[in-house]
DNA sequence: CCGATTCGATAACACCGTTCTTTATAACGA
DNA sequence: TCGTTATAAAGAACGGTGTTATCGAATCGG
């Protein structure tokens, strides 16, 4: 006839409290048994939700990349494209800061064999689009010589996530270098090597540095 | 009075094997129970020669700086300094994509609180410093503007490494984008930012990308 | 040659993800 | 409204993990 209903209450305290641990104690606290109990529930909610751990953790992914791109839409538009798309530089790296352990496994590599789900791809290309627009921006009204944005924002994108992947992995704080100053140099080299005049890009720079510290986006 | 010495053989055993399946079958397969099998030992000999899983890992990580620093160095150098940096560029990537498990657990952000070993620290900054003194000859007898090269340094390892970590992730696959030539627009754009002039990047990008396929290190 | 001392193999402990078994509950047909 | 039934959910169990305790065996100095 008409089996028992799961309880969606269930599956969205398991994501929360999968997400919260994740966050405050990193990877290692995600198990399968401290999830359940912290939700109130037994381990066999893990799967009657969402099928194993690794969905689980994929579901958080998605929570993940939606946070994401709120964040990264979050510094305005203004005249100045650049700054616009440095702004949202900052904003990245702020969350990679902030977000350590939701942003390695958003990001982490995965096996060549397993591909990811329609809604992750779509979750994630999201937030690239958001990129995307901003450079577009700099290609129409602004300085840059932008032929295709998207070849440019993977550009931006890798140089950005290259950044904050080795910032994270403690290079910086290993030899004494300024991480603040490294990630600028980055954002602005892309500028310069989008043939903005030199001083141009410098004063762009300048500026999404302001506007990200009155953010609280800068440390 | 004397103790009974540990063999140093079973050591250089333990460390192939964690590697050897560790590039083999990824990290999921790098347990102490199948490595002190596969290498004739019992699981103890890994706490007396290493004292954890993670020191073992740390000994793999090592060897791969190690390995990882003579590939950055078979690209010559050449007239065209350049080109040099840009082939250095697809020796890095071709290690990280063949060597991908390894590149993880060289690459993979540490906590905020563990800090790494000395001799970890100096292997890592050996395969840096190999970079720096590319790109010092960029600003010496080449056309960068490059007043640190210490700083430059710093721009092309995170674009070049962000780039590889965001195509070990499955971007390009998953949404068909061409990994060579954005990996190329990378280099370019870096040359660019550095003050060069865009044709004469563009020839030194050709000309590290022939030089890279006779390598067999495209693709 | 003896005995101190450490290596290393075995087995145990606490944890993991996952599955099996069982029970209780919710939703429909009558 | 009640009985049927399929499923959710709980708990135990299985095979794995890293690590450690126990203990026999091997080795070197005296």
């Amino acid at each position: 006839m008409s089996p028992r209903r799961p309880d969606p209450a269930v599956a969205v305290r398991l994501l929360e409290v999968a997400a919260r641990l994740l966050a405050v104690e990193g990877p290692a606290a995600v198990s399968a048994r401290r999830v359940a109990t912290e939700a109130g529930a037994s381990t066999m909610a893990v799967y009657t939700h969402f099928g194993s751990m690794d969905e689980l953790l994929a579901a958080v992914r998605r929570e993940g990349f939606r946070r994401f791109g709120l964040e990264l839409e979050r510094p305005a538009l203004t005249g100045d494209p650049v700054a616009d798309v440095m702004a949202q530089g900052w904003a990245y790296r702020h969350f990679a800061l902030t977000e350590r352990h939701l942003y390695d496994v958003m990001f982490r590599a995965r096996p060549p064999g397993v591909v990811e789900h329609q809604d992750d791809a779509e979750s994630s290309m999201a937030t690239f689009l958001s990129l995307v627009r901003r450079i577009e921006r700099c290609g129409e009204v602004g300085p840059w010589l932008v032929a295709d944005a998207v070849s440019a924002a993977e550009v931006v994108w890798s140089a950005a996530h290259g950044h904050c992947t080795i910032e994270l992995s403690g290079y910086h704080a290993g030899v004494g270098r300024d991480p603040v100053a490294s990630y600028g140099r980055c954002l602005l080299h892309l500028a310069i090597g989008f043939g903005q005049d030199p001083a141009a890009a410098a004063k762009a720079l300048t500026r999404s540095r302001t506007r990200a510290r009155r953010s609280g986006q800068l440390d």
